[in-house]
DNA sequence: TCCTTGTTGCAAGTTCATTGCAAATACCAT
DNA sequence: ATGGTATTTGCAATGAACTTGCAACAAGGA
């Protein structure tokens, strides 16, 4: 028995159900719904934390889905590409994570220095700062990046 | 003519004048005040903007200075236990940058997505945020980064 | 000036991420 | 359902930023 193509059929099945529009966004830019990237995609949509390349082939090793590592990152800049992912870059950490946007409000996070968890924040502070910040630099501002660390309930 | 040994002597004395309690620092820690450390310090005082380490060994090759790469990334690891330069890792850019701090206040900064300008931001809002979030999220907030992007006056 | 110990340069190694290319596969047309 | 073709994948190699091991060097106190 073919375990890879049992995952394959039902995976896609599944995953139709889950977000019946992604197939088209892809397919709209001549792409195509793959194995992999469904995968890749069910694994986002049920992931709460933001989670790098490193730990979605992990994750999907574990669960005896075929993917290379090269197979993740080309996906993610698909996913970036097509706006449906979150690229972050947390302090100090030395590698990207990703999340899924799929309607979620702009947020920013807060890390645990110890035992790297991340929890959303809800409020964003900066619509009023960023206008005096325009008039202060006469940049252009077109983004921002926020990012708090400290200690987690669990590690205090 | 030796041209390294004359910017040795020379920087020595200059520098010794521009910062006299560096020294001490180093030497409070069983550290010693180097030829090489001497240079990196000297181009920092004397830098704007916030460089990597690799600007870092590219100006030190130009004004001759005999420098490795490596020596470059451990110096910056002592200035930063000693707590004279803040290490920063604006998004996106795939590499750290390094500030002296030098009594300067905390700040943020923004950033040209075309020519990477860098500009010091004066304000930061995140004050009164940050208890707000203590309380939302139970962490213990330690620390934050912000940054912004944009469009130089330049560049727009 | 000597001696101890911290520092440097070189080479090699790590880690995260990207690229080239042949083989595999999605999916549209038939 | 099948075949054709353009996209995607896996493997291996490469790149970029950074770190580590070690012998030679040099700072600075005795």
């Amino acid at each position: 028995m073919n375990l890879q193509q049992g995952i394959t059929h039902k995976g896609l099945n599944l995953l139709l159900k889950l977000e019946p529009n992604i197939p088209k966004d892809l397919r709209a830019t001549g792409r195509r719904m793959t194995r992999t990237r469904q995968a890749v995609l069910a694994l986002l949509q049920r992931t709460r934390q933001p989670v790098s390349a490193n730990e979605i082939f992990d994750q999907l090793q574990e669960e005896k889905v075929a993917i290379d590592l090269v197979t993740v990152y080309r996906t993610m800049h698909v996913l970036k590409e097509l706006g449906m992912v979150l690229q972050l870059d947390l302090h100090q950490e030395g590698l990207s994570r990703y999340e899924l946007k799929e309607g979620r409000e702009h947020h920013h996070h807060i890390r645990c220095q110890i035992c790297g968890l991340i929890v959303d924040l809800l409020l964003c502070p900066l619509k009023k700062v960023t206008k005096l910040i325009e008039q202060q630099t006469q940049f252009i501002v077109d983004d921002h990046t926020l990012e708090f660390t400290g200690l987690c309930p669990q590690c205090q």
